[in-house]
DNA sequence: TTGTCCTTTCGGTAAAAACGGAAATATGAG
DNA sequence: CTCATATTTCCGTTTTTACCGAAAGGACAA
């Protein structure tokens, strides 16, 4: 008898299925989803037929999505002794996952949207036939973006501990924030 | 001479048109994004026909994208005196829209996937016939979802000052968390 | 109530994206 | 070097999504 694969798992299957569909309301192409659910899901590092079969994808397909899964981080390749294939698994610690994947789409799309911000608000500082709302929204929308980006990059290089010890404290690092005369400062 | 339209500003138009572009990377249909870009834009209230006109798109599209971005309540319809048709303005405040854009997407796409991995981590309880590390896998991932859920939910109830507070003072943050054993924390 | 104006829904079409298969390229063993 | 095997690129097809126009559905004034 053959090993069970992972996909004889209903469960499984329902997990990669659903890491499909989420992936692709989030702008990632689903076959690409698929494979990382996949690859997640598997103890053994997986080959592209493998992945192939298992998917019931084309191969130029998974090679397209596993391309992009290493572009983001999260998957990474190996070697197996005796096999010349690529073997691939994906990154497990799901801390490191999501930074990654937020540091990837934070350079793909934030990164040049500030940049274009950047420059539209120059272009629009050297004219003078431009209503002064325009200038300041765009403006505005730049400072935002620029600070919240800041932010990321900040905090991303914090320890993993410190980053889960801040997250489980949740709102309460508001206690730490001077009171100005906002409500949420020190309760006694 | 007709007072000059937002559109006939070059620099108005490249938001616009960056700003559908964005928003399609990140699974938002590009008129959604296009007329929230113009309302962010539009120092008066518009109605439909007029965004039509501004952005070149049908009626019923713009009706559909106006539906959604009220969906997200980034959007309101306000009325002006003497004049029956629908108007809509943009959220401003940029924390705000940030703010209701997260909380959202949160509700629709991860509250369903929370909800799934519980499902599937109850089924995979009830079975022997699974390999250990995919019933745990699944588990962690529900688990992760959760904790980032819940954290979501508890700072976006902080007053906004404290939250802008909070963001500005980065990964210094870090200083009140306890230290163990990380780099990292209080420097001197 | 009736007509007008405004909005939404619906069905077909057009555009875009995903996908598969074949061909091309690269890698490594013998 | 040559062959076998693995991987990627390219292009045509399929599928999905976006979009428009027409028709239906309200709301309000007269």
């Amino acid at each position: 008898m053959a090993k069970a694969a992972i996909i004889d798992i209903p469960e499984a299957r329902a997990f990669i299925l659903h890491w499909g569909e989420m992936g692709s309301q989030w702008g990632v192409n689903r076959s690409v989803s698929q494979v990382h659910a996949l690859l997640y899901l598997s103890k053994e590092p997986m080959h592209a037929e493998d992945i192939c079969e298992t998917l019931g994808l084309a191969r130029s397909n998974v090679s397209t999505a596993l391309k992009e899964l290493q572009s983001y981080g999260i998957v990474s390749r190996t070697h197996l002794i005796g096999d010349r294939r690529d073997h691939f698994e994906a990154e497990l610690d799901l801390w490191d996952m999501l930074m990654k994947i937020v540091i990837e789409r934070k350079k793909r799309e934030i990164d040049p949207t500030i940049q274009t911000l950047s420059d539209l608000t120059d272009q629009l500082a050297a004219r003078d036939d431009v209503p002064e709302h325009v200038r300041e929204r765009i403006g505005r929308m730049h400072q935002f973006l620029g600070t919240l980006g800041g932010w990321y990059d900040d905090v991303r290089r914090l320890p993993r501990p410190t980053l889960v010890a801040l997250m489980k404290m949740g709102g309460k690092v508001a206690r730490f924030i001077p009171v100005r005369s906002q409500s949420g400062g020190t309760k006694h």
